[in-house]
DNA sequence: TAGATTGTTAATCGATTAACAATC
DNA sequence: TAGATTGTTAATCGATTAACAATC
């Protein structure tokens, strides 16, 4: 790798990873960048360069190969691999989330489920183990979990957060309405706001209808 | 308001102004940009700036009245209105919502609820006026709903889409495993994937443990 | 070959950070 | 007043867009 690869490039890659394997399916075989930019909606330039980050992908002057560009940018990015995941907190919304079936297609085992109270423990109804709340850094570390969701109440957050990091997870996606600003070396976050994405909606719409906001292609 | 607004900016912002509400709550009377930018992570300049963007919200010299501060906040933004809001899909996930006590508190107001399967209607339990979804472009009209949640299965996706946009609605939130590229005029989508949360923090632990990426403050 | 398309360099654009004058 | 802090201008930094040489 030459360069370090910006964040807004490495999310955009994570896409196209996605979009090259529905492709895939799709029995499409080779593809260009300008249609990769259509079916995506940022630039055929932006896309090259993205890819570029990731060293040469193709060969100039012909078109990308779907099945190549998928397995190189997963073999960069670390996509490719099977990972396992936990789900922390088992109300209704994290109920929801531990027999999503999409998680294991797409390469993510879920291997565990957490809760502090016992009674959920032993009435819900699922396939993945579970465990009670104080032992997370310890199934943690012996399954080697690596991502975690959290869905627990707010005030729960910081608490299992120390947990899961002490067990060695490598990345919290924090659904809690609270902001998870903590930061562990080596440990990422990704915090997902309900309210807060209504808050982001009604922002724009208020100003898009006054004329007043700067729009870029992104939203 | 002299300038455009860019769109980090905005998000920001609405991050500023959950985080003043809180302050509120807390009985806290004023705070310095340096006090909110280690609460909330992000610099003081940085929130300064953001703030000048909606015209002199304090004093010069003095610090900020945390109510007045969200008050011009919200103002600005048009988050101090209560908005009416919709979910439709009611499978595990959004079942899960559509009695989420925090929308109500936070200013949201979810007015109604649809799935196709008639059965889901009548089973689920719940005090939100439930209908069919071929109904939704008449329903989203009569009730001036302005903001869905989409919970749909992947191909329900457009056509749920088109029935919400034909009916008025200005936001959709869409947490269907697929991305909603499609646009139109005045309506502002925020696409939320699990899996796409899992692949960012995969792929930044994947550079992140080689030295590769070059890491900002936003994660 | 001629047309098409990649990979990459250069130019533009925008956002963040720094610095400081104005203010209390 | 002196110390603190905002609002804003200027400087830096980084990402996106444009252009094009290299390649098939």
């Amino acid at each position: 790798l030459k360069n370090s690869l910006p964040e807004p490039s490495l999310i955009r890659l994570c896409k196209l990873y996605r979009l090259l394997q529905e492709l895939e399916q799709e029995q499409i075989r080779d593809i260009s960048s300008a249609e990769l930019s259509e079916k995506i909606g940022f630039g055929s330039h932006n896309i090259r360069k993205d890819i570029s980050f990731l060293g040469e992908a193709g060969h100039a002057g012909l078109r990308y190969n779907a099945t190549a560009l998928k397995e190189h940018i997963g073999f960069q990015l670390g996509l490719n691999k099977s990972k396992k995941a936990c789900i922390v907190g088992l109300g209704r919304l994290g109920a929801s989330m531990i027999n999503y079936e999409k998680f294991k297609i797409s390469g993510y085992e879920i291997v565990a489920g957490f809760d502090s109270n016992i009674n959920k423990l032993e009435t819900l109804h699922t396939n993945v183990e579970l465990f009670p709340s104080h032992q997370i850094a310890e199934v943690v570390k012996r399954k080697a979990i690596e991502l975690a969701v959290l869905t627990v109440p707010p005030d729960a957050v910081h608490d299992v957060s120390e947990k899961l990091v002490s067990g060695g997870v490598r990345g919290i996606v924090n659904f809690a309405p609270v902001l998870l600003t903590q930061k562990w070396p080596g440990v990422f976050i990704r915090n997902i706001d309900m309210i807060g994405e209504f808050d982001i909606l009604s922002a724009m719409s208020n100003y898009s209808g006054d004329r007043r906001l700067h729009l870029n292609g992104s939203f």
